[in-house]
Formats: structure tokens, sequence, C-alpha cells
DNA sequence: CACGCTCTGCCTGCG
DNA sequence: GCAGAGCGTG
């Protein structure tokens, strides 16, 4: 190491004097793949912030080739510089920004988290950093950043720049209604069911085709290509993208156009992404779209935090990246700041026990701590009961406040014992991921005919608002008018302005027109006042206000939130200079959660385990630790989904600071009928000598006097319920495919009389059976030509 | 076309 | 135990 070297690296070690040395590697290694597994509270948002600055103010100055020229005189007053300790950084900024290689403008820097939260809090953390400066970099989510790049570029694949964006319910809507279009059976082909198959295909770059290709002669699949060339159909008629097409539509636009890629890959110079354990396939290859010119591309992420894989999230890709990217350099953040060594050592003995890891030790350099307080109660009432009186005391005695402690469930459903007995306790308490405010049905009631003013061709929030309130126009009106519009290759909308023209429509043409009279003056309106203006006359003119108002029902719930948000619109108005309905619209459909997690409040927090990754709180519970409850009942069937509830586990536990109460319940409600469930493995899996002895004691007895009678039960609903589903299935193979047959059927062919399936061989569209026939022998035929009925025997 | 009754299926949830 | 969907009736 030359002279220059040494001295760098001496003064951005001081100039980094408040980071570890594996933080102030992950800040200086700019150049390159790096990937960086920051373990529960290694204090990875802060690496991620100092990194981008370093960036911007330094380019490559600690590995990078500095430009020769400096003198002797000034390399020994570095030197010097480097001797003297206890420099502050901003006397070092100046100087070391002499030795910047290839700095990097802000605007060239994209930085990607999952959450909206995560995104403010990068950009509050940028802000404060780097100031200015920080404005202009292109920090967001993937779905903001996908969003911004749609609009300058999504015509170039033949979309309308004014697109709207249809959230989970409204693609239930479409989804329903493909499957109305299709006469399908609505219990075999559930919405829900069939977006998660669409969304699996979206999330893995399959596309309509290669999905259908794969499909075979299983009706089945064959069915779910037909729902999903339909679903994709009736959103591009609607001029719509659900979520999962934001990022697909910039994937296809960065392949398909080289111009555009060109552009993209020389913007985004340095690509740091957060969380990267959350990512999905798609997201990866998006990544590596916009990377591949400069490779200079950093993810942080945690594979022992990965709890998403149900929505699609690939902790392969985190496994994966140092083999997609060569020369990837790797760096490892496993000193904790948060917890105390016992809380680190329980989550550490905890996670060891799944398989699939890259495998990580957090240490810290806090003392011991409490131990583990597990307790046994009655039943969910009690444990309520027992967490109120232990938060009580402990605010009383040990001089907490309620805002220090979290109570963290598996599921939703475990919140209202918890709040019921809180509130009658008096207990301080704030119920976090119930429905949030944009879900609220007037909030979306409002929001649909805001759409509908900005998009007319809008079909699913037309269809939600048409009739509400009331206005005599039924399904069936309703169905006819999407006909006509389907016959008549008009939108739904430009059919109601002219409902009069269409003899189908005679009956309720006048009803139809006075609403689309009602639309069409609300767009004048939109046209030429402010938001607020539009919003007000929305309410009135739409009668959804006088509709509440007259309500038999106590809606004064509703009428306060429609009426905020009219403050919304003043607010939005307020911060954005070109406040256009579209960009509040857009703004709101990206934002899910108006989350207000307020650490400050002085209340007890409750929420899942889930929305409590990123958080940390000094005391934290975690209620119903019983099987079936946590590992949840839903994810006993393989392995890797008790991985995954055992990191979900490893969160909920790394989020305490100093103290961890543990519970569970002798018996407890679920889905309204009493049961009794053996303790959590995952409690059995924590170091014995972290827990509370008195506890301790405890658990062993119950934990050798519950068998596994429970786990036996439950596998046995869960084989009835699947008997269940694959009669069901069977019974609609039966119905709809009728070139369908199963090993050891009996079938009737028109010329060989009555014969037995011998052997099915799957084909590219088509199956080739071979079949002994009672008289003419064994033949094989093509399940499609050949002539062959079921004989039905009952 | 609206209302009320019965039946079913149920986790976690970012954009 | 509860919400949402489906069905039958006024």
């Amino acid at each position: 190491m030359n002279k220059l070297d040494t001295v760098k690296h001496k003064l951005f070690d001081a100039y980094y004097s408040q980071l570890n040395a594996m933080q102030r590697k992950a800040v200086t290694t700019v150049n390159g793949p790096l990937l960086v597994l920051a373990g529960a509270g290694s204090g990875k948002t802060t690496v991620l912030v100092k990194r981008i600055a370093h960036i911007i103010h330094f380019g490559d100055a600690l590995h990078g080739k500095n430009s020769a020229d400096l003198t002797p005189g000034e390399l020994n007053s570095l030197e010097q510089l480097s001797q003297i300790h206890g420099c502050s950084p901003d006397m070092l900024r100046p100087v070391l920004k002499k030795l910047a290689v290839d700095p990097c403008p802000p605007r060239n820097v994209l930085s990607i988290t999952f959450t909206n939260k995560a995104a403010t809090e990068m950009k509050n953390r940028l802000k404060s950093e780097l100031g200015d400066l920080a404005d202009e970099i292109w920090a967001g989510t993937f779905h903001s950043i996908c969003v911004r790049l749609l609009h300058r570029y999504i015509q170039r694949i033949g979309f309308d720049s004014q697109f709207t964006i249809y959230d989970t319910e409204d693609s239930k809507k479409v989804m329903a209604d493909c499957i109305a279009d299709l006469e399908l059976d609505s219990k075999m082909f559930m919405p829900r069911s069939v977006l998660q198959i669409i969304s699996g295909c979206k999330n893995r770059l399959v596309t309509q085709e290669e999905f259908e290709n794969t499909a075979g002669d299983d009706f089945k699949k064959q069915t779910f290509a037909r729902l999903f060339k339909r679903y994709q159909l009736r959103l591009a008629n609607a001029n719509a993208l659900d979520f999962d097409d934001i990022i697909l539509m910039t994937i296809r636009i960065l392949r398909e156009c080289e111009d555009v890629r060109n552009t993209c890959q020389k913007q985004f110079k340095y690509i740091l992404v957060d969380e990267y354990q959350d990512t999905n396939y798609a997201q990866y290859i998006l990544m590596r779209l916009l990377a591949d010119k400069y490779r200079n591309v950093m993810v942080v992420g945690d594979d022992d935090q990965s709890i998403y894989k149900f929505r699609g999230a690939t902790v392969e890709n985190i496994l994966n990246f140092d083999k997609q990217f060569t020369d990837t350099k790797t760096i490892y953040l496993e000193q904790n700041y948060r917890s105390t060594g016992t809380i680190l050592k329980a989550a550490n003995g905890l996670i060891a026990h799944n398989t699939c890891r890259k495998g990580k030790n957090l240490w810290t350099e806090r003392d011991e701590g409490n131990k583990i307080v597990l307790r046994e109660l009655d039943n969910q009432e009690m444990e309520a009961r027992y967490l109120a009186d232990t938060i009580q005391r402990m605010v009383r005695d040990e001089g907490y406040h309620y805002n220090d402690f979290a109570v963290l469930y598996r599921s939703n459903a475990q919140s209202n014992t918890l709040e019921n007995v809180f509130t009658r306790s008096a207990l301080p308490h704030r119920l976090l991921g119930g429905t949030r405010f944009n879900d609220r049905r007037e909030i979306k009631d409002i929001h649909a005919y805001l759409s509908v003013i900005n998009n007319p061709k809008d079909t699913v929030r037309l269809e939600r608002i048409i009739n509400l309130p009331k206005r005599n126009i039924g399904v069936i009106t309703m169905k006819s008018v999407v006909h006509l519009s389907e016959e008549e290759g008009v939108c739904t909308f430009d059919i109601i302005k002219n409902a009069n023209q269409y003899p189908a429509l005679s009956k309720t043409a006048s009803k139809l027109m006075g609403f689309a009279n009602v639309i069409t003056e609300l767009q004048e309106i939109a046209q030429n006042k402010p938001l607020p203006a539009l919003f007000a006359a929305t309410i009135e003119k739409s009668g959804y206000m006088d509709m509440l108002l007259n309500s038999t029902e106590d809606e004064k719930d509703r009428i306060a939130n429609v009426n905020e948000l009219i403050s919304n619109a003043v607010a939005f108005t307020e911060s954005n200079p070109e406040a256009t309905l579209a960009a509040y619209l857009e703004e709101n459909a990206l934002v899910a959660d108006i989350d207000n997690y307020d650490p400050e409040a002085g209340a007890v927090v409750l929420m899942t385990m889930h929305s409590s990754k990123g958080l940390e709180f000094p005391v934290v519970f975690l209620p119903g630790m019983e099987e079936n409850v946590f590992p949840s009942v839903l994810s006993q069937l393989s392995n890797e989904e008790i991985e995954e509830e055992r990191r979900l586990a490893y969160v909920a536990i790394t989020r305490a600071k100093k103290e961890l109460f543990l519970t569970y319940t002798r018996e407890r409600l679920i889905y309204g009928r009493t049961s009794s469930n053996r303790i959590s493995r995952f409690v059995e899996e924590l170091p014995q000598e972290l827990m509370d002895s008195t506890s301790a004691a405890m658990y062993r007895r119950f934990s050798l006097g519950g068998t596994d009678y429970q786990a036996a039960a439950s596998k046995a609903i869960e084989t009835i319920t699947k008997k269940r589903i694959a009669a069901k299935e069977e019974e609609f193979m039966r119905k709809h495919n009728p070139h369908s047959f199963t090993l050891g059927e009996k079938v009737i062919h028109d010329m060989f009389g009555l014969g037995v399936v011998q052997s099915v061989k799957k084909l590219t569209g088509d199956t080739l059976y071979e079949i002994t026939f009672e008289k003419a022998g064994t033949k094989k035929m093509m399940g499609t030509y050949a002539k062959l009925r079921r004989k039905d025997a009952e």
C-alpha cells in the first residue's frame, strides 16, 4: 500500500469514526456489485444513507485511481491531518473532496426500497445528510420508480400514458367479471386464487402464452390461461394496470426499446436496493436491466428476515446474488446495536433451526439483560389481562412509558380480544394495520367517482358507483351496457352517455344519461377549478353525502372520513405545485398505508409480526405462542413454510431491545370454537438457559402433557379439505373436459365398445391413451380425436 | 331490482 | 364468529 492509500484510509476512518469497520467497508466500496448481509439492528439504513452521500461527495475516492496531481507538500499535509485525532466530519469533508474520484451527481443515483414508509424515511435521512442535493436523488419504491418511467415511455409499447392503477380490490372485481364472462363455476374459480396464480406468473415473468403452453390438457390450467388472457384484455380496455403490471410493463419497455434501455442504464450509474430478500424475480430482472451498463449495484438484505415468500418474494435473489453478478464483494453486518445479549442469543438459537440460509451470527457489546419471560395462561382473555397487568406494573414500578411496549401477533384475528381487554383496563393503546383510511368503503367510493372523472374508460370504478347512491341502475342494465360496448367497440361510458340511442336500453336510458350528466359536469369542474372544489362538488353532486345523511344507520364516521378527504385535497394542493386530479389519484394508488405509527403517541402499539419488520421497541410481547396459531395451521404443510414462520419468529424476537415476553394459552377460540394447542415449537427451540425459570417449569409440564394429538387432528382436517377440493376438481373435470380420462377408468368407443384405460401419456395439446377393449384388444388413441365417452359407473 | 336469508371459507399483505 | 357471495322472493 503506498503512502497516499494509507493516508486516505486513515482519513476516511476518521471521517466515518461513528461506523464500525464493516459498515465503513460497505460505505466506501462503491464500484462493482456489492452484497451486504445486514442482520437485524445492524444499522443498515445508516450504511445506505452514508454510502449514497459518499458516492455523491467522493465517488470511488478510496479504491479508485486518484488523478496524480497531488504535490508532495499536499500529501504531507494530508498525512499530518490524518494523525490528528478527533477531527470532525465537517472539517474533513472539504479536504476529502479533493481526493474524490468521479463523484456522482445525485440525479444518477437510484435508491429503491420496498415500502413507502421506508422510502420516506430514506428521503428524510438523505435530506438531513445531504441537504438540497438529496432532492435530485431517485429514491422511492419499486412501484413509484416504475410509474415515473412508465409515464415517460409507456406509449412506446402502445399504452396511453394516462393509465389508471388498479388495486387488489379492483383486480378482484375485474377477475370476478372475467369468471362470469366465461360462465365458470365461481366456487371452482375464486377471484382471489386465480389472481394469485396470475400474480405468480407475472412475478416470474411467465407470459400468458407460456402459461397456456404449459397447461397441456389440464383443463383447470387451460381455464386459468383463458382467465389470464381475458383479465389482461379487460385491463387494457379500461386503460388500467395492476400492481404487477407496473413492474412488468417497465421491464417490457426496457427489453423492447433499446434506446430507452440505454438512456436508463446511463441515467442510473449507482443503484441501491434495500430489503433485497423481499424482491421477486421480476424485480431482480428489472434491476439487472437497469444495472447492466455500470454494474454498480448494491443490495442490502437479510435472508433470515425473508417473510414474504407467500406474496412472491424469492429469497434465492439474495442467496444467488454473488453468482448472478460475477466478482461480487460480500460484506456481513453482524454487530447488533439494538437488543440485549439474551434476546440476541435467543434469536440466533431459534434461527439456527433453519437449514436454507447463508449463516450469520449476530453479536452485541451490550450486556445480557433480563431473561425471556414465558407464561402460560388459561385462555386468550387471561392472556390479554396478563399483558395489560404487566404493562401497567412496568409503567408504575420500572419507569417505562406506554409507548415502550409493542404487542405482536401472528394474525389480525388475535387483536380483537387484546383490544377489548386493553380498553376495559383503560390501557392506552393503538391498533396498527386494521382497515386503512384509503381502504374504507366510503373513501374507495369517492375515489371511484374521481377515477371515472379522470378516466371514463375505467369500467370497474364506473360499475362501483353507477348505482351508488341508488339510481335504480342494476346489474342487468350494466350487463347490457357492457355487452353493447363490446359490440359497438366504444367504451362503456360513451354507451351510457348516449343511452337513448340504443333500443336495448330504452327503459333505463334516462337514468343512465342522468348519471353521465353528473360525471360530465364534474369533468368540467375538474378542468376549471382546484382539487378541493372538485372533491366537494363530487361529494355533493353525486348524491353521496345525501345518502350518508339520510341513512337509517349511524354514519357519522363515514361522513367525517369523506370530509377528511377534502382536507386531504387541500393538503395535496398545498404541497404539490402540479396538483392535478391524475397526480392525486396516482399518489393515492401507490400509497397503500397512511402509516402513521407515531412512536411518541404515548400508547402501547398492537400489530402483526409482519408489519413490525423494521421497527424496534424496548419491550415486546408475543402472545399466542401455540402450534396452529404460530406457526399458523395453514403453514404446517411443508418444511419450507415452517422455515418462513420461523424467520417470522426471528423478526418478532429481534424487535425487542430490552425485554421479551412470550405467552401461550391452554385454550383458545379459533373460528368460533374452543381449541387446545400444544406450545409452539419455536418456544421449545429457544435455548432454555435464557428463559425465566419459573415459567420454564410450567412449560415443561405442559409440553409433556400435550402430545401431538392436535397436530394429528389438524392433519386430519387438512386431509378432509384436500379430499374435498380434489373431489370438486374431479367433478369439474368430468363436466368440462369430456376428453380427459384417468387410469383404470371405463370408457366406451363407438366402434370398439367397452374398454379400460391402461395408460395415460400427456403430450403437448393432447393426451395419448392406451385402452384395452373387451372385444377389440388394446389400442392407442388420442384423447381429442378418438370418439371416447365416459362410462359413468357411479 | 332490492332485500333478506343461508352457506361457505377463513393467515400473513407491499405496491 | 363473521363477512361476502349466492339464491329466492316481494
